[in-house]
DNA sequence: TGTTGGGGGACTGTATACAAAATCGCACCG
DNA sequence: CGGTGCGATTTTGTATACAGTCCCCCAACA
């Protein structure tokens, strides 16, 4: 029963498509209100149409496409609207989240959350700003799943996506400032502080709200 | 072949499909853990696999199906711990939701609210039970759309089935009293009252999960 | 009796084919 | 000159076909 090296070629094709369209559409290489043409991106990413319609499928009820019957999908457009709606979606899930994660803390999660920490503070260092924006995400998707709450973490995870879209939108990532405000995040968490980790996590995602509405003027 | 004998309309089959297999499973014609055999449900539908297989990844993405690659899709098994899990996302979310439908409150957002609570007070009264869980989900439903926060009506509406199912597996449906309530959050909606709003709508969750937790012992 | 290995059936993954609907261009009519 | 209807083309919706993999059963052997 030759265990087969992890994955390479057992993932399937659907699940890749998936993620290279979230890709394309989180890297701005399609815009949003562009339609998705079954048969082109299936040629362009050298597959079958119906990997692509599920991945569609997927991105759609994560909110990154727009499907109307018929009609076909586009890459959703968001609105000034929308993006600040999600900020208040976030410091009520980010929030949630920190609390319990400081609840149930332990040294397996403490270690996840420290070792981001440090990867994001090298990329600071270095100046590596792509990896900076998903080792950010990373972070956040790493609180969530110390929350220990599956379905919170299944929820949080597009959420974290659709907010590093919004940003890349909008001209800078304010890094280094994000990541003194994680380390305290962080401390709180592994100090098992519940009302300290919400606070936090909802401070953060405030100063990004502030952060991203200035730039909006 | 397979005309669409389920839904007059032209609406695609795959929504048609997604909409049937998700009713099975909060009906319970789908018990958790049990396996969903593409071609048996496509036989069972009368539809070929394709679009039982769109509507899989949809219920996936979701949190009702469980797929693993190459072993297919099962009907997600919700433990004790997750129903708990549960109950601190609708708090958070739900909140939230009655918090903003308080702030943006309008003459139309508050004649939905109003018309739902009627029907449901009817219902209540003529003791169908099955339409009254499916009016208490609609009714929470329509706070989340009165929130004018789309990105958080896209996230709440699948987590309340979510949370109607965990009610079904637990015994009784504690209706009377969950409307008192519903009454209770209405009204501080409608009179613009934020912060009432959002207590009404954490201690009802509260409440609901209170009751859950009695039921379990 | 327990283990191993292989064969066959069952099911998923992916591609291709065909049908139906929407869109666009263009000629024709007012 | 503008609107309208019709046909060709594009694109989605659905079905079918085939290949690859997993799994279970059972027989052979230690």
């Amino acid at each position: 029963m030759a265990e087969n090296t992890v994955g390479s070629t057992h993932r399937p094709l659907r699940d890749v498509v998936t993620t290279e369209l979230r890709r394309l559409i989180l890297a701005g290489e399609l815009n949003p209100g562009e339609r998705l043409v079954e048969d082109r991106l299936a040629g362009r990413l050298g597959v079958s149409r119906n990997p692509v319609r599920e991945a569609i499928r997927v991105l759609a009820t994560e909110g990154f496409v727009e499907v109307t019957p018929r009609r076909g999908a586009a890459v959703a457009r968001l609105s000034a609207e929308e993006a600040g709606e999600l900020f208040d979606l976030r410091a009520a899930l980010e929030g949630l989240a920190a609390r319990l994660a400081a609840r149930k803390v332990t040294p397996a999660s403490r270690a996840r959350l420290r070792a981001v920490l440090d990867t994001a503070r090298a990329a600071v260092e270095d100046g590596r700003m792509d990896d900076v924006a998903d080792l950010n995400t990373a972070f956040h998707a790493a609180v969530a799943e110390a929350s220990g709450n599956a379905y919170l973490t299944l929820v949080i995870e597009p959420m974290l996506r659709r907010a590093q879209w919004v940003f890349r939108q909008t001209a800078h990532y304010r890094a280094s400032h994000s990541w003194t405000e994680h380390v305290g995040l962080y401390e709180a968490i592994a100090a098992g502080d519940e009302d300290g980790a919400q606070a936090h996590a909802t401070a953060h995602v405030e100063a990004a709200r502030r952060s991203y509405e200035q730039d909006q003027d």
